[in-house]
DNA sequence: GTTGTTTGTTCACTTCCCGGATGAATCGGC
DNA sequence: GCCGATTCATCCGGGAAGTGAACAAACAAC
């Protein structure tokens, strides 16, 4: 073909404009593709008839009804040959392994929890893992070819080089490369990264952080990480490794931590901690779900204790604020919700930060719960699926 | 005009094209535009016969050199009929005014500095530093109209919405806006931003921090800030006010801050504070000139005096590094170039921060010096005439 | 003066897009 | 069951944009 240069292009660019419609809302009519597009019906059509000769959309079969149930001709449809498929979202927790089968854009199709035991090897989990994806996408009726990337929600910091887990989380799984495991299980792309990054990146999608630039998200639960949204999206720092809050120091002379410092943020809050320090006082097995409902009962104790982790949450959020002036600190994780913990982080912030910064911030609840991670997994397999 | 939609755009779009080449490369050829734009020599001699019609280029007086001192025809050169003109960058510190002007791919015409009265009132000061731009303006031999805006250094957080001075900086200064005060004098727009934002503008497009995505630079002088620099782009957070690392509490009982806080960084780590600790030790009036003077020399007592200093600011970036993962830290400011301080800051940064955070990490001097404020507001103001 | 090179323009041609006209397919009302 | 209304898709003529080839212009080198 003589390149025509600058007419070719065009053409190029509007076949795109096409094609990407078609990719963001799924099969339509030509007419629609006209307005969408605002390009004119003719040019439409004679586009459309080049790419149904180059294979890359083909008319359906089915015919639409005309605009909205009023009368006129019924449209041909008109979609994008190779199907978007269908994306998966993977989330190992400490005890539970979730899965989510969702289409591309973002719809949840299916979605699955199991428990997960702590002694239970990696290598087991991630068989199971698998498991759970083969048949959410069975219960969605998506085919197995179509399924595009999965993402993956890991526990645990991850080297960006290696992708393997490097330490934390539990004994047997180690040195393992999650991703790699379940690519080699599925074989599609898989895309790891840690809960509190997944979870931020549900809340800017979906939850509470919708459409906010600068968020700090953070999840307490068995650990604590933050997950850091500037300018819209996630910051994942120069190796990967942002968003470690965990052994932030404050308590003056707390608990020795596993990293060999001293009051670290994670001896002060962590949900075991806090149970730890809960349960001499209480005849019942506390866990958190209990912990929770003392919390909204009104039970004095426990008020104390979570409201007290979260100021010292807040402690850490205060500084971290300062150098950041974020709009909204998003709470996430099992303890994420309690109205207590939110009542400490405020506080502490109010306290410790500059009144301006104290004043910008807003301290809200996350809205997704446990399904914060999975869905998390999939927005980012859905993001890279695009990207690419 | 009859809206053809699609072709119409596509003129547009090489129009831009044109004036876009102009706009970076200066007055040139239609040959050239033709080989810069990948357009065909046709298409250029039509649009720029547009575009001298509606005025937005000229022809200039002057003919070219036959493509380097070859033979043959001479073009006819075209330029835009608005020039790019100049910038001026404006600092203003504790004790100096700086100015300096600049074309528009950022290389320095004419600079200036002159000492600064910590009495003197905001109002004078700004008209000297007026008289100054203007003498820069005839120094390098810009006409007055040519100058298109003008960066500005305050050291001070300003309100992002008023554009105020909030609080801090001299007595005169309060409630002023630095930014519309100059705005008066000059008329033309004024950007206003804080020492610190500004210097790590400079160091990312000339210094230290060159092509590194993920930067914090701290300003360590009378106050301290630090400059945040994610992904490339300066972050300056919800309403402007981020890098404020000055009051995060380093000391577990220091002095009283003004903030009303105890051991805020800034009361350990500024310029006043360290030379009011080490003066009673020393017969000559020290000044931070001398300071750095004696810490080359390899004096003991400044040596720990800075290297102290670095450790309270390593251990506020430890706590900042966690969070951010940064890839270096730059110090600039008049104490930044002390290897001391240097030295303390790595080893807090070590001790404080996770393995991991605190090996992706370098820590450098600025390479501006006292230049980078005013560097980094000329860099403000070319960044910001591009786009608008 | 001639030759060679580069520039800028003119001309014929192709590609692309648009508006209006035309035919197709369906719904609702009689 | 027939007919108008309505929407969809295509065909046709025309305009707009871009391109290569050809050509005159302007200058350097010989």
């Amino acid at each position: 073909m003589v390149t025509t240069g600058a007419l070719e292009r065009l053409r190029e660019t509007n076949r795109r404009a096409i094609t990407g419609l078609l990719a963001g809302e799924g099969p339509m009519s030509r007419a629609d593709l006209a307005r969408g597009t605002g390009l004119s019906r003719t040019t439409i059509s004679s586009l459309v008839t080049d790419l149904i000769g180059t294979g890359d959309v083909v008319e359906t079969a089915d015919r639409g009804r005309p605009h909205k149930g009023g009368s006129g001709r019924p449209p041909h449809l008109v979609a994008l040959s190779t199907p978007l498929g269908a994306v998966a979202g993977v989330d190992i927790g400490h005890g539970h392994l979730r899965v989510a089968v969702a289409d591309r854009s973002g719809r949840v199709l299916a979605e699955d929890t199991d428990s997960l035991d702590v002694d239970e090897h990696g290598v087991d989990a991630l068989d199971r893992a698998a498991r759970m994806v083969r048949a959410g996408l069975a219960a969605a009726g998506v085919e197995r070819a179509d399924l595009r990337a999965v993402g993956m929600c890991v526990p645990a910091p991850l080297d960006r080089r290696s992708a393997r887990i490097r330490t934390g989380i539990m004994p047997g799984w180690r040195h393992l490369s999650p991703g790699d495991e379940l690519h080699r299980r599925l074989d599609v792309p898989v895309f790891a990264d840690n809960d509190a990054n997944l979870g931020a990146l549900a809340e800017l999608s979906h939850g509470a952080a919708r459409g906010i630039a600068d968020v700090l998200y953070v999840k307490v639960a068995s650990g604590l990480g933050a997950g850091i949204v500037l300018g819209g999206r996630l910051h994942r720092g120069a190796t990967g490794i942002a968003g470690e809050i965990g052994h932030v120091q404050v308590g003056e002379d707390g608990q020795v931590c596993r990293c060999g410092n001293r009051g670290c943020l994670e001896t002060e809050a962590s949900a075991p901690r806090l149970l730890a320090v809960l349960q001499p006082a209480y005849d019942e097995q506390l866990s958190v779900r209990s912990v929770l409902a003392l919390d909204a009962a009104g039970d004095a104790g426990v008020r104390r204790v979570l409201s007290d982790a979260g100021r010292s949450v807040g402690r850490a959020l205060a500084d971290l604020c300062n150098s950041l002036n974020p709009e909204a600190i998003v709470l996430g994780g099992s303890l994420g919700t309690s109205p207590s913990l939110a009542t400490g982080v405020r506080a502490a912030v109010d306290r410790y930060a500059q009144p301006d910064t104290a004043a910008a911030v807003r301290v809200v609840a996350g809205e997704l719960g446990a399904r914060a991670e999975v869905l998390g997994a999939v927005s980012l397999a859905i993001a890279r699926v695009a990207a690419s």
